[in-house]
DNA sequence: TATAAAGAGGACTAAAATTGTCCTATAAGG
DNA sequence: CCTTATAGGACAATTTTAGTCCTCTTTATA
């Protein structure tokens, strides 16, 4: 069981590798995918993901490219996770839209809701600055 | 995104309805299904993986069948995931067996090293005996 | 303004994981 | 020895995830 999912892997790898030297640049795919070692168009997606989430900002033509829009301190594991591989949820009764028939007389929820929340926290509680910082 | 799949659910119910009107008794796949609405087969192959896991114990032949063979209290979520679903990883590297070329050298290790213990003690720190206790 | 360098977006395929079913074997009670 | 139950493996179906490819649009610049 894995709760970061390859998209997630590779974006986060983009992010840091973009956060790390910020020069401002417009980084092009071909470039963090080689870096990054990640198959590109696949990239190229999970990069437009996050641009819809506001966490990049793409520029299309020659020069163009993804470039953060926000500074790295704000944006949490949880923002990538969620914009590439959707909401976080312990199980499906929780998943937005989805909900369960069941959900008001099930013994499961009442702690699990708990936990739910604990996870979120947990991701939303490791930034990308902090994965950008080199180690000592 | 789901944390906590079909078979550990299943499993989850099946473990909350021997747990609740606690006989001693031994409990038929067949009932179970019925009263937890899974499928019959399935819940009996997620239920032999909770009894290779020392969880539940079962029983051949006419009144045989399911029982468990711990106090509920002593069952904690993160063990029926475990036994169930396999080991809670929050991402491949971090696997049992398949660990991370890169492990060493990977700035991403660091923060969620924390968060996989996190969410291990989480799903400790809930068991069988709260998930079946009576709600107010 | 033509060209080339990017990303946008959708269709599609491939692969893997998950869920579910079925068949035969084995154990045990009556 | 018959019936009830699980054990276990093979298999099928479904769903999810990953990855590729083709065409379109945008835009810098020669």
């Amino acid at each position: 069981m894995e709760l970061i999912r390859r998209n997630t892997d590779y974006a986060l790898r983009a992010l840091v590798l973009m956060a790390k030297d910020r020069t401002g640049d417009v980084y092009v795919v071909t470039r963090l995918a080689n870096e990054a070692r990640v198959p590109e168009d696949f990239l190229r997606k999970t990069l437009q993901r996050l641009d819809k989430a506001g966490i990049i900002e793409s520029k299309r033509g020659p020069k163009g490219g993804f470039q953060l829009s926000k500074d790295p301190a704000r944006i949490s594991v949880l923002d990538v996770m969620e914009a590439v591989q959707g909401p976080l949820a312990v199980n499906r009764c929780f998943l937005k839209d989805i909900g369960c028939d069941n959900f008001n007389r099930c013994e499961l929820k009442e702690k699990l809701i708990g936990a739910q929340q604990d996870m979120v926290d947990l991701f939303k509680s490791v930034t990308i600055r902090e994965l950008a910082a080199e180690r000592g």
